[in-house]
DNA sequence: ATTGGTGCAAAGGATTTGCAGTCTA
DNA sequence: TAGACTGCAAATCCTTTGCACCAAT
């Protein structure tokens, strides 16, 4: 049983990429930070979405689709709902961001790059980045030999009542 | 850091109940069982939640809402819609079942009231449980005096390409 | 010229809501 | 009879799709 490294994700429609990383950022990013991560990544750096990069990294956050839609736009830049939906599909499927699932209602787009887990209040909403050092131990489980781990997602969810 | 004993759900709409357990329950359910279940969780049992309840705990199992209305429906009930989703959050919220979030477009419902953790097969969409003994040990995150866990969601992807 | 990317509006799909009708204590 | 519950259809909300236009190789 090993400890946890794993940082990806899982995209059913485009197929999955899996992403080991415990990449270092300084946020925020610069944009030629953007740029050579998206093209680390693979990714063409079209205006629309190297403008969202740059929103995404400017810390480590979680965002919803319309909060990246309005802080994109808001900053002045013109981009679409769809564009911003696309952008999102692509970058989690190559790993730039994670996707989290928590709220019933909305997926969360995670800029942390760092192997971690997640704390979410449900008394103020509030999603919080917690590191293995203050969880403890997460051991993965035994497997077949045919199957791998690709991603791994842990929530604690509290309450302050 | 103790180890993890919880199962609970949380409606951000309804509220939540945190509910600990490690209930036994001999699958199937029959009828006088799913009865006394819902007189403990305080439910009143119409014919449509009994109905839905002796479907749900035919065995442990992940569904979402159509299944579960279709599954019902299909046994020759008449449970409409809205019942269905009124019932599974009343059910959810009372933590006669718990609400997993794995796949972006759905909701499904855990009728497994043992503490345990998922494998989702993201090739096959398969989601099976996973038990402690299997993971290793998830240890829970030195939380402030103010804070309580009242859930824990564990799921690891894995995939067999 | 071909491929890739964007934007708009319409479509899709899961879930919720409004409200009238029904049951039950 | 009041309060709780159900069912239907319409509404809502997030996300995707179809398709025309634009950009870059």
């Amino acid at each position: 049983m090993t400890k946890l490294q794993v940082f990806s994700y899982i995209s059913k429609k485009l197929g999955y990429n899996a992403f080991m990383s415990n990449m270092s950022i300084t946020f925020p990013l610069e944009r030629s930070e953007v740029l050579s991560m998206l093209q680390h990544f693979k990714i063409s750096p079209t205006r629309q979405r190297v403008e969202i990069a740059e929103f995404l990294f400017q810390r480590p956050q979680h965002l919803s689709a319309e909060k990246i839609l309005d802080g994109v736009t808001g900053s002045g830049s013109r981009v679409s709902r769809a564009t911003v939906y696309n952008t999102m599909g692509l970058f989690a499927n190559k790993g730039v961001v994670r996707e989290v699932l928590i709220d019933r209602e909305r997926v969360f787009y995670d800029s942390n790059p760092k192997v971690h887990q997640h704390l979410y209040n449900v008394d103020t909403g509030e999603l919080t980045d917690i590191y293995d050092a203050e969880v403890g131990t997460i051991s993965t489980p035994d497997l077949p030999e045919d199957l791998k781990i690709i991603d791994t997602d842990v929530v604690f969810k509290v309450t302050s009542k």
